[in-house]
DNA sequence: TAAAAATACTCCATAGGTATTTTAT
DNA sequence: ATAAAATACCTATGGAGTATTTTTA
C-alpha cells in the first residue's frame, strides 16, 4: 500500500471519471486505471463500479474514501508537526525555579512564552538551587531559575535578574514606625534571619560583608531555606532579614519592608541549562528570559562558565 | 511522501541502527540510508542525529515518529474498514415500517440484526405503505415493512409475516362478556371500523369478502390509517374491527380481543427493497428477515414481482 | 582499529507514456 | 457512432543491490 494509490483513488472518487482524474493528476488515463485496479486487488475489494459510461463508488469505496482522505490529511499534519517541533514551536519543556523567582522573573517570562509558543507544554517544578542542578543533570528539568553560583559540569547559566536587598522588619520594630530609607547600621543589635550558607553562599556572603561594611557582624538567630519562611519568622518577631527587593510583593501582616540608605549589594537569579541540550523550545525560552532582563543590568557582567 | 519511507523511518527509529533496521526490512543498509535521507529532505527537517556510532531521534524525529505510527495504523484500519463495508458489516441502513410491524416482526428482526451487525447504523422511520414506496424509490429508506400489494417499478418484495384476523370489541359489546372464539356473523349488526381501501386494498377486500362469506356486508362507520387509531375508536365504542392477530399485544382499556370461529383470511406484511440495490448490509437484513418467518408459512406462496 | 553510516555504481521492477481495442449507450 | 475504460507494449525513473570509502570512538 502506497500513498500514491490513495491519492489517485481520492482523485478518481472526486471526479468519478478516469480521464478527467488523470488530467488533474498530470498523467495519462491507462496507468491511472492500472493503479486503481492494483489498489482494489491489494485490499481485495471493489471500490468503484465502472459501467463503461459511468464510474460510481461502491459502498466499500465510499468507506475507504473517508479513510483515505483522513490519512492524506494526517500525512500533511505529520510533516507540519515535524517542522514545528524542529522550530521549537511544539514539544515539552520542564522548568525548575526557586520560590523567589515566583515573585519576579518567572511570571512574566512564563506569560510571554505561553503567548508566543502556545503548543509547547510547560511543566513547572519548584525546588532549591542544588536540587535543580541535580534535576538538570538527570533530565528531570530542562531549564531552571536558580541562585548563583551555578557550578556543575556541562551546565551553563546566565543572570536574568539582579536586584538590591531591602530590610524586612517586624511591625513593632522601632525602625518600622518611620517611613523612608533606613540605615543598615541601625539593625546592628537586631537578631538576623538568613538563608543557610550552603544553599546560597553568594547571598550569604554578600549579606554578611554588607553588615561588616556598616560596622557590625550580624547575629544569626535563625536560618530558613525559603524566602516565605524567612518573612514568616520576621512576622513572628524572631528577627530582621535582608531580602531581595521583589519579595516586598509578598504582603504579610506584621512585616514591613524598608529600603536601605547604603548602596546594597545585589542578589542575582540565574537561568541554568544543559550546555549541549538541543531541545528546540529551550532556545526560545533562553532568548525570551534573557530579554526579560534590562540590557543595562546585564551588560557589565560576563556569563558564568 | 510515500508510506514506504514512513515504514522505513519507523523501523530505523525503533532499532536506532541502520544495519539492524535494514535486516528487519529485508533490505541492505545503503538504500535504507538513502530513503531516510530523502525523507528528511522532503520534510526539510533532520529526524535522526547520526553520530557514526550512535543513531538518536531528534525532537522533531520523535514527534514525527508518533504521527508516522498513527498513519500506518490508520492505513491498516482503512483496509479493514473497506473489507468490512464490502461484507456489509459496516455502514448505514434506513428501514421504513408500518406501525403494525412494530407489534410483530420488527422488534425481533432489529434485535437480531443489531446483535449480528453491530457496526451497521440502523435508521428507523415509521410511515404508511405508499409513503414507504416513495421513500424507497427516492432513496430515503433502503428497505421497508409494508402492506401488500407492493407494486412499484424496480421494487421487489417478499412476505415476512402472515397472520389471521381477530375481532376487536368494545368492552361493553354483548359478545365481549363471553370468553372463547366468537362467530363473525354475530358482528353483522355492529358498525365496522376499517383501514381505508386505498391504503391497504388487500386487507380491505379480504375483510369485506370475509364478512360476505359470513352472510353480511360490513357497515363501515369510520376509517383510520393507523392500527392504534382503529383500536382507539373501538375503545370509544364507535364500532368493532377486524385486525391482525399480533395487535392483541396492544393492550388498551375498554377493548377486548376475540379470535374468530371461522377460518379467517390472513393478512401479510411484506418486506420491500430496490431490486438493483447493492447495499451490502441490505443482503444481510433481507436474509435475516426472511428467516424470521416460519418456513412452513412462506413455502406455498411465490414472491411478488 | 573496528563498527557503522555514507558514497559510488549498477541493475531491474514498476510507474507512466502511446497506440489501440473493447464495450455500452 | 461515440465516449470512456481496458489492454498491449514500450520507456525510463527511481528504488535496491554490491563494493567501497569515510568517520569517530
Amino acid at each position: 500500500m502506497e500513498l500514491r494509490r490513495l491519492r489517485y483513488f481520492v482523485t478518481v472518487a472526486e471526479e468519478l471519471h478516469f480521464g478527467r482524474a488523470a488530467q488533474k493528476l498530470h498523467m495519462s488515463q491507462p496507468p491511472l486505471s492500472i493503479q486503481i485496479r492494483a489498489l482494489e486487488d491489494e485490499i481485495g475489494v471493489m471500490l468503484l463500479n465502472r459501467t463503461q459510461r459511468h464510474v460510481a463508488l461502491t459502498h466499500a469505496g465510499n468507506a475507504f474514501l473517508q479513510e483515505a482522505r483522513r490519512i492524506l490529511a494526517q500525512v500533511e499534519q505529520a510533516v507540519l508537526t515535524a517542522r514545528r517541533a524542529s522550530r521549537g514551536e511544539i514539544g515539552e519543556l520542564a522548568v525548575g525555579f526557586i520560590s523567589v523567582a515566583d515573585y519576579n522573573v518567572l511570571p512574566s517570562v512564563l506569560r510571554e512564552f505561553r503567548r508566543r509558543f502556545p503548543l509547547v507544554n510547560l511543566t513547572l517544578r519548584e525546588s532549591t538551587t542544588d536540587v535543580q542542578l541535580q534535576d538538570l543533570i538527570e533530565g528531570r528539568i530542562d531549564v531552571g531559575f536558580a541562585l548563583p553560583p551555578v557550578n556543575a559540569p556541562g551546565i551553563e547559566s546566565v543572570p536574568v535578574l539582579r536586584e538590591p536587598l531591602i530590610a524586612a522588619l517586624p511591625q513593632r520594630h522601632p525602625l518600622a514606625a518611620r517611613s523612608g530609607k533606613i540605615a543598615l547600621s541601625a539593625l546592628a543589635d537586631s537578631p538576623f534571619i538568613l538563608f543557610p550558607r550552603r544553599m546560597a553562599p553568594g547571598l550569604y556572603d554578600a549579606t554578611v560583608s554588607f553588615c561588616r561594611s556598616a560596622g557590625f557582624s550580624p547575629r544569626v538567630e535563625q536560618e530558613a531555606i525559603q524566602m516565605q519562611t524567612i518573612v514568616s519568622l520576621v512576622s513572628a518577631e524572631l528577627g530582621v532579614a535582608l531580602i531581595p527587593e521583589s519579595l516586598k510583593n509578598l504582603q504579610r501582616t506584621g512585616v514591613v519592608y524598608r529600603a536601605l540608605r547604603e548602596r546594597s549589594p545585589t542578589t542575582e537569579i540565574h537561568l541554568a541549562w544543559r550546555g549541549g541540550d538541543d531541545l528546540p523550545a529551550l532556545k526560545h525560552f533562553l532568548d525570551l528570559a534573557r530579554r526579560s532582563m534590562p540590557r543595562s543590568a546585564l551588560a557589565p557582567h560576563a556569563r558564568n562558565r
